[in-house]
DNA sequence: AGAACGATCGACT
DNA sequence: GTCGATCGTTCTA
């Protein structure tokens, strides 16, 4: 098992946002390798959710991402400052991806730290607010615009099993966990689709 | 051209 | 718990 395939992007959106808990996303920046292991995810379909940029196929500048191949990075900005990276899932031309929305730091902390925080400020990356939220996590792995529409299938970002699959060590997984779901974030707009149960999140025993 | 609105976060009461 | 920051995207005219 090594680094995720377009065949495994291309699946039905809710069951990639499942399968994508637990495993571990990968950034190398500047010959560095940060990782962090998925803890939080969310679906968005465009074909039937209204929280979903690309509702009803809405086609625009920005949601042409969402229409490119599986396996290929979404990221847009959000309130004016922060950024959202989303895994485009689904055939090709069925507009759909899954959020990630929090991350358990495994390498490259002093860098995500830096990156999130500055120099200032000598920070705790073992604090569980570190990568938990979608703004976050952009923030530590240097991700903007100018990353939308990555190939998630080559070598600068990429999700796999396990950590050696990246040349890191292991991580110590907590025994027993389980995956939660729940209604979606920040969704209240979207009528009917914001009691979608479409958020899914690694609980610990 | 102008206006409204966020798939958020951090500071604050 | 509330609130403001901040700007690209989208829609209206």
């Amino acid at each position: 098992m090594a680094r995720l395939s377009q065949d495994f992007y291309r699946q039905d959106t809710l069951e990639a946002a499942r399968r994508l808990l637990g495993k571990y996303l990968v950034r190398r920046l500047d010959g560095e390798t940060l990782a962090g292991r998925i803890v939080e995810t969310e679906g968005y379909i465009g074909r039937c959710d209204k929280a979903c940029h690309a509702y009803n196929y809405r086609r625009t500048a920005r949601t042409e991402t969402l229409f490119a191949p599986p396996g290929t990075a979404y990221i847009y900005l959000i309130y004016g400052m922060y950024h959202c990276l989303n895994f485009v899932t689904e055939p090709e031309g069925e507009p759909a991806a899954v959020l990630l929305r929090g991350l358990q730091p495994v390498a490259g902390m002093e860098t995500m730290a830096r990156l999130r925080y500055g120099d200032k400020p000598l920070t705790d990356y073992r604090k569980k607010n570190f990568l938990n939220g979608p703004g976050k996590v952009c923030r530590a792995l240097a991700l903007t615009r100018a990353e939308n529409g990555l190939d998630l299938t080559g070598d600068t970002l990429f999700v796999c099993d396990a950590p050696e699959d990246a040349g890191l060590p292991p991580f110590p997984v907590p025994p027993g966990e389980t995956v939660a779901a729940g209604p979606r974030i920040g969704v209240d707009y979207a009528e009917e689709a914001r009691d979608f149960p479409w958020r899914f999140r690694l609980r610990e025993a």
